[in-house]
This record gives structure tokens, C-alpha cells and sequence, in this order.
DNA sequence: TCGGTATATGAGCATATATTCAAATAAAAT
DNA sequence: ATTTTATTTGAATATATGCTCATATACCGA
């Protein structure tokens, strides 16, 4: 593989070691993919949607909205806590889950944005 | 299930059954969690990274920043390539992979943003 | 044409994921 | 206290994913 770098390929050695030398900090990459992740379910995507129609949900509330088992809600909600993207308030027996910062709701309306685009405005 | 819909804990059955029928159509909830599924990868992610520092770069270039067998990095840009996420143009041997949109770079920006605040200002 | 280089693909394996089912915990109502 | 309601959790199963290895395709040069 060495034998080849800047030698046949490379026009421009220097910019291919600076993007080299600049990537990511592992654990920076490790906590991006965690992120997209739990965005990357459909179930999670709808919650994340129901969620941002409003200012809080209880459990019971989404699972009526998606029509879908306590169980299956509850499992996937721990995933969007243990990921940060959600927060909860605990009121009595209910557990009520909003959105935790803007930047759940901006990555999420900017992957929107390019699905719509790929479909060429036919939706 | 049903039972309960707007029984014990609707406070707000408007509004449940408002956000209940404002779902977004199955097609772009499918469309949409691919596309994050595609940014849920440490490799890919990497790759995204890379492409976003320069205008385009080839198989070969991408294994050796990486580090990678060109057999793997085939293999996800595959993914990126059936997600739209990039974009190729073929010369002589190589083929050249460039990122799509400005969405994709927005996304990976917005969840970077995201990831960094988590971190509370320490990388 | 032949050999070498660049990229792509398919099978196989190990690991991860989403849902269901059963059971556990916690709080409220009776 | 006991039952009901709300949520969580663990095990099990089916499916998906990422990498490696081997092979295939495409293009260039001698």
C-alpha cells in the first residue's frame, strides 16, 4: 500500500498527508456515529418527530402515536437517552421524554432536507 | 391500548391525535433513517471527513489515508454511493469520489455540534 | 495479447440490532 | 395490603452489518 501512496496517484503528496495528519479524534468519531445511529431507526425517527410537535411525551402517549408495544418504545427511548438526544421528567407513575437541544431537531430537519432533494420534490 | 388513549393521561387529546395523524409518510421515514444509517459508521464517517477537506479524492486515496484495504473502503462507499451521500466521476483507472450535497457536510456538521457540546467544551 | 494496477463484488464469519415475551420495579388507587 | 397502571429490563430470536478473503471486472502500458 505504502509503495504506491504519492507515487502513481498522487498529484498533490502534501494535501494528501495534511488530510491524513487532520483526521478526527477517534473517540470525536466513536460519539458522531453513536449519534447518526440512533437517528438511523425508523421507530427512533418517529419518535424523535412526535417529540418535536410538542414540548414533552410520556410513554404511554407514544406508544399510542406510533402503535407500537410499551416494550419496544421503552427499549428504543433508552437508546435516544443513553445518546443524549432525549431528556425526562418523571411526574407520578409517568415518564415524560422531550427533545434534549436544538441540534437533535436541526440534524434531524437537515437529513430531511437532502432525503427530499433525492426525491426531487415529488413529495 | 386503545382503552386508554385519551383516558387517564390525555390532558391533551387534540393534540395526541393532531401529532398521531401528522406522521411523516412511511417512504421518507424509510429514506430518511438510511440516510443516517449511512453516517452511522466510524469508516464512513471518516471517509465523509476526508472527502470534506478537498475537492474529490480516489479509492486509493481514501485506503491510505485511512489506512484501510481498498476491499473494505469499496464496500462503504458502496453504501455512501447507494445513499447518495457522494458522488463519482471515472478517469482512466481510478474513480474519483466527491461528497453530493451541501446536506450531507450540514448533517455531519450539526451532529458534530451536537457531540462537542456533550463534551461540554473539553475537545 | 499479456501483465499489472484500480476498483468492485460475493461468500462467510463474527458481532450488533429490533422486536417480542416474560418478568421486575415503582407509584397510585381501591 | 392488594390490585392496577406505567415503565423498565433481560433473554431469546431473527435480521442486518462490517470486515476479510478470494475472485471478478475494467483500464492502461509494454
Amino acid at each position: 500500500m505504502d509503495k504506491h501512496f504519492c507515487d502513481i496517484h498522487c498529484t498533490d503528496e502534501a494535501d494528501l498527508l495534511k488530510i491524513k495528519k487532520n483526521s478526527l479524534d477517534e473517540e470525536v468519531i466513536t460519539k458522531l456515529s453513536a449519534f447518526f445511529k440512533a437517528l438511523s431507526d425508523p421507530t427512533r425517527l418517529r419518535i424523535i418527530y412526535a417529540l418535536s410537535q410538542t414540548e414533552e411525551l410520556c410513554v404511554y402517549h407514544i406508544c399510542c402515536i406510533l402503535e407500537m408495544s410499551p416494550s419496544s418504545i421503552s427499549h428504543q427511548l433508552r437508546v435516544l437517552r443513553q445518546m443524549d438526544l432525549v431528556k425526562t421528567r418523571k411526574e407520578a407513575q409517568s415518564v415524560y421524554y422531550s427533545l434534549k437541544d436544538k441540534h437533535v431537531l436541526q440534524t434531524f430537519n437537515q437529513g430531511l432536507e437532502h432525503v427530499l432533494e433525492q426525491f426531487g420534490g415529488q413529495i
